[in-house]
DNA sequence: CTCTATGTTTAATT
DNA sequence: GAATTAAACATAGA
């Protein structure tokens, strides 16, 4: 589902049901989901372990265990986590669950993910994933300055850049789209030639936008998480043949790396 | 039936 | 070798 605002939701949702629960039940049947790596691993890895905290740097959860240890857990494209009675049934798609008991109170965090694109990795240490992940916006900050050096040795264009987890953690489709449309910097750009000024546009566009979907968990939930046909409430991402809400011109669609871009063709500047 | 999809990895091509 | 592109993964919904 996720891009960072929704996996940080989905790390404070884990915090509550699970820090400082016992695992009971540690179940991941699902091969896909675990890579390779067996259901039985997955199992003694984690029962009878104590949750201490879960942490998050981009795209990527991680579950730290007080004996030592770490689950990690990527939500690959239509991930969640939901938290159901210990009682309750199998959910459609669910493909690992954690059961915990916290002052004698016990609940169950399923995994659901139709997909499965995402992964689960039992681990002692950081895995290469996690270490290889540049700055978080919301952990660290986006740093204009820092964030230039990066982009100046690539010739590649904007977007393509925002979406590497090495330049900065948690970017994603969207909100590399809604960024540059506030920056009005065209997705296609060259990398060295933004200017200090675009590439701190850029940035503010970054933190707002994850700032306002993150601010919509009060309303009306995360779009990923509800039901099918609930209306994107994203200015530019999906909106491609629809007016610019700056100018009025019609938005465009092009595709950048594999991925849909939709921008303003008018009131976007192309640099190089 | 066709097209698109919030992500990442790997194979193929330039 | 480096950089760029396409394909792959598995499934749902429009």
């Amino acid at each position: 589902m996720p891009e960072l605002p929704e996996v940080e939701i989905a790390r404070r949702n884990l915090t509550s049901w699970l820090r400082g629960g016992a695992i009971t039940v540690a179940r991941a049947p699902d091969r896909v989901v675990l890579r390779g790596g067996a259901p039985s691993a997955f199992a003694r890895a984690l029962v009878g372990r104590v949750v201490r905290e879960v942490s998050r740097r981009g795209k990527w959860l991680r579950l730290e265990l007080a004996e030592g240890g770490y689950l990690f857990s990527h939500l690959g494209m239509t991930g969640k986590w939901v938290l159901r009675g210990a009682e309750e049934p199998e959910l459609d798609w669910e493909r690992a669950r954690l059961d915990v008991v916290i002052r004698g109170h016990a609940s169950s965090a399923r995994y659901v993910d139709p997909r499965r694109f995402g992964r689960l990795v039992v681990a002692e240490a950081d895995i290469a994933e996690w270490r290889a992940l540049g700055p978080d916006p919301l952990v660290d900050g986006i740093d204009a300055k820092q964030l230039a050096v990066a982009l100046a040795r690539r010739r590649g264009a904007v977007k393509d850049a925002l979406l590497d987890q090495s330049v900065l953690a948690g970017i994603g489709n969207i909100h590399a789209t809604e960024a540059l449309w506030m920056a009005r910097i065209d997705p296609r750009s060259r990398c060295d030639a933004l200017t200090l000024g675009d590439i701190r546009a850029v940035a503010r566009g970054l933190r707002k936008s994850i700032a306002r979907t993150l601010d919509d968990e009060d309303g009306p939930e995360v779009w990923y998480l509800q039901e099918a046909g609930a209306p994107n409430p994203f200015p530019i991402y999906g909106h491609a043949g629809e007016p610019c809400p700056r100018c009025a011109v019609s938005l465009v669609r092009v595709v950048l790396g594999g991925r849909g871009t939709t921008f303003c063709p008018a009131c976007q500047v192309r640099r190089a």
